[in-house]
DNA sequence: CATGAATGAGACTTCATTCAT
DNA sequence: GATGAATGAAGTCTCATTCAT
C-alpha cells in the first residue's frame, strides 16, 4: 500500500542494503520473526527482489552470516598490533572486544542468532563450526608464541582459545543484558582474571 | 495410522511425557524445527492434548525452559559439597558441568535454543535473565566466602561468576562440536586456568 | 470471511468431495486456473484441508486423474456385452461412447486437462503412457478375437485400436465444441465408418 | 551475465525471433513452465522486449498459435495436389501429415499445448473453435467433390472431416509417445482403413 | 479426558508486468 | 529501441490453534 518510489540501483548496492536490514532485523527481532516481509519493509524494498537477490530464505541468512563475519574481523585486525609482547595483545584485544559490543552489537547479535538457527532440513547445523575454527587458529598462533617466549604458561593452546573466546562472548552477553555496565571496567579485571590464569609472572 | 492406546494417565505424568519430549525435538531439530505436531508425535500424544496442558506453543517453551532449569540445577546441586574450600568446590563444579554434558547434553542444547529463541511479540527476550540471576547470585555468594576465606583474588565476584559461566559454557559448547574431546581432562586443565587467575597462591 | 460451519468427515468423504470439486475446477476453469483456492473454494473447504489430505498440488491433480479413469473405464465396462460379435461390440462401444458425453462429459474434459498438463519438473508427461496402454491393449484383444472369427480385416491391430480412440475422442471432443450435435445420429454414422474400414462385408 | 550484443533488427524479425523461441519453448515444457522469462531467454532477448512487441503472454500465446496453424497450413497446402482424384488426394494427405510429424513436431506440439490451455479469464477456450473450422471447411469441400464423382460414400462431409482429423491426430500423437513407430507404414494402412470406410470400391 | 479434523493466518516464492535508464 | 531492476499480486504450503465428536 506505502506507495514508494521505483529506485534504480547497483546490484551491489541492493545487496549492501538489504544485507544490512537482514542484520538490523535479525537483531531486534530474533530469528524467527525476522521474515522477508520485515526484512523487505526494513530495506524499504518489496519481497520480491530480495528473493530475486539472494534465493531462498535460508541463503540470505547464510549470506548474511559470512558478511558479518568478514566484516567484524576485518574491524578486529585492522585495530590490533600483533608483534607487541603477548599479554598485552590480549589485554588489548579484549578492550577491542568490548569497544566491539558498543561498534557492531548489532552485527554481533545477529551473527549468533544466525549461526544458533541456521540448519539443513534434516536438522543439523549449516555453520559455526568452519568459521570459529578460524578464530580459534589465529589465537593459538598467538598463545604458542607467548609459551615460546615465555611469557604464557604451558597449558593446551586450543584451550585457553576456547575459554579466552568464551569469556569474552560472556562479557559481551552480559552487557547487551545489563546495558550500564562500565565495559572498559570490565575489560581491565577480565583482562587481569584471564592473564592470571594464563601468564607468568603477572599480567 | 500407528495404532495408539488412548491411555489414561496422570495429568503429571502426561506433562512430563510432553516436556521431555518438547526438550529431545528441541535438541534435535532446533526450535523453528520443533513444531507442536511433530512434539505431539514424539509424546505418542494428539496435538489438542498439548495445547490443552500447555495452552501456547510459547508457553510450552517456556516452561520446557524453567522445568529443564530446575532439572540441571537438581543435577548439580545434589553432587557439589558446598563446605569445602572453595578453592576445591571450583574444581569439582567444573568437573562436574562437564559429566553434565554426558548426562545432560539434550536439556542444555535445548535449553540454549530456547533461551535464545523465545521472545515476546515485540520481539524482546522472555528469558535468560531472571533464571541466570539466581545461578550468578549463588556463584557469587561461594566467590565472596573464597574472598572473605583468604584464598581467592579480591576481583568483582559478579564478574567472577560471569566469566567462570562463559567458561565453562564454552567448553560444553566445544565439546558438542569436537565429541571426540577429554572432557575430564579439559576439566582439570580448565580449572588450573581459572584458578590461576581468580585463587590466591595456586588452585 | 465466509463463515462455514465446521462440519467433520470421514476421510473417505472428504477425499471424494475433493477429488470432485477438482474434477469440476478442473473441467471448468482449465488446468492452470485450476488453483487450490478454487479448489477448495468449490469444495466448501479450507485450502490447508486440500494440502493436508493430498499433499501437492500436482499430487492432488495426479490423484483426481488416476481416480478419474477408473470412474470412466468402470462406467464403460459395466455396459458391455464383450462375447457379442465384434462388429456389434464395436457399435455399440462408439454409443456407449457417445452417451458417456453426457453422462461424464466434465471427467473427460477434465482427464484430458491433467494428463495434456501434467508434468515433472524437468518438463516430461507424468501421464498418459501407461494408462491408455491398458485400454489400447483392451481393444487390441477384442478386434484379434474379430480377426481370428473372420468378421475384421487383417490390419495391425494396434493401428486399428489407436484409430478408432481417435475417432471416437474427436468425436467427443467435436460435441464439446458443439452441443447440438445429435450424437446418437454421429455415433451411427461413424460405426458406419469404421466398420467399413475395418470390417469384411459390412458392419 | 552472458554478455549478450544488443542487435539491432527488424521489427519482423524480433517477432519471429520471439515467437519461434515461444514455439520451442511451450513444446519442450508445457504451457505453465513456458514463463516469459525462459521464452525471453531462449529468444536471447529481454523479458521487456517481449511484453513490448506481443503485450500480455496470454497475447504472445494466441499469436504464436495462430502463426504456427498458418506455417502448419502453409506446410501441407503447398505439397498436396489438390486436383487429383479424391482418395489419392486422401492417401497423400495421410502421408505428408505424418511426413509434418517429423519436420514440424515442435510446432505442432506446441500448438496443442496452446490450444489446450489458452482461456479468458472466465475459463472459457479462446482458441480450437475458429481455427479448425477453417480446415473442417476445406476437408469438407474435398469430400464433397468426391461424392460428387461417385468416389465416396454418401456420408456426412463433416463428420468424415472431423473423423479424418481425429484418426491423422492419434497417429500424431501415438508416433509422438512412441517414436520408433514406422511412421510410412502407419499411414499406408490408416489410408487404408480409412478408405475402406469412405470409400467406394477400394482406395 | 482425549483425539485429530478443520480452519485461517501468514510464510516463502514465482512471475507477469511496468518503468527508470 | 532495448534492458533488466523492481514491484505486487497470486499461488502453494505449513502450522498453531480450535472444536465437534
Amino acid at each position: 500500500m506505502t506507495e514508494r518510489p521505483r529506485r534504480r540501483l547497483s546490484e551491489d548496492q541492493r545487496r549492501t542494503q538489504i544485507l544490512e536490514a537482514t542484520v538490523a532485523t535479525v537483531a531486534t527481532l530474533g530469528y524467527d520473526q525476522a521474515s522477508l516481509a520485515r526484512i523487505a519493509e526494513r530495506a524499504g524494498v518489496s519481497k520480491g527482489l530480495v528473493s530475486h537477490y539472494f534465493g531462498t530464505r535460508e541463503d540470505l541468512m547464510a549470506e548474511t552470516a559470512t558478511a558479518t563475519v568478514r566484516t567484524v574481523r576485518e574491524a578486529i585486525g585492522a585495530a590490533l598490533d600483533l608483534t607487541a609482547p603477548v599479554p598485552q595483545v590480549i589485554r588489548a584485544a579484549i578492550h577491542h572486544a568490548a569497544r566491539l559490543h558498543l561498534t557492531h552489537r548489532e552485527a554481533l547479535t545477529a551473527l549468533a542468532q544466525i549461526t544458533g538457527n541456521l540448519r539443513s532440513p534434516d536438522g543439523t547445523r549449516r555453520l559455526s563450526l568452519a568459521d570459529y575454527e578460524e578464530t580459534y587458529r589465529a589465537q593459538e598462533a598467538l598463545f604458542r608464541r607467548g609459551q615460546a617466549e615465555g611469557s604464557l604458561r604451558d597449558l593446551d593452546p586450543r584451550l585457553m582459545a576456547v575459554t579466552y573466546q568464551g569469556a569474552v562472548d560472556a562479557m559481551l552477553g552480559y552487557a547487551e543484558a545489563h546495558p550500564d555496565t562500565d565495559l572498559d571496567h570490565y575489560a581491565d579485571t577480565l583482562a587481569d582474571l584471564l592473564l592470571g590464569g594464563i601468564a607468568i609472572g603477572s599480567g
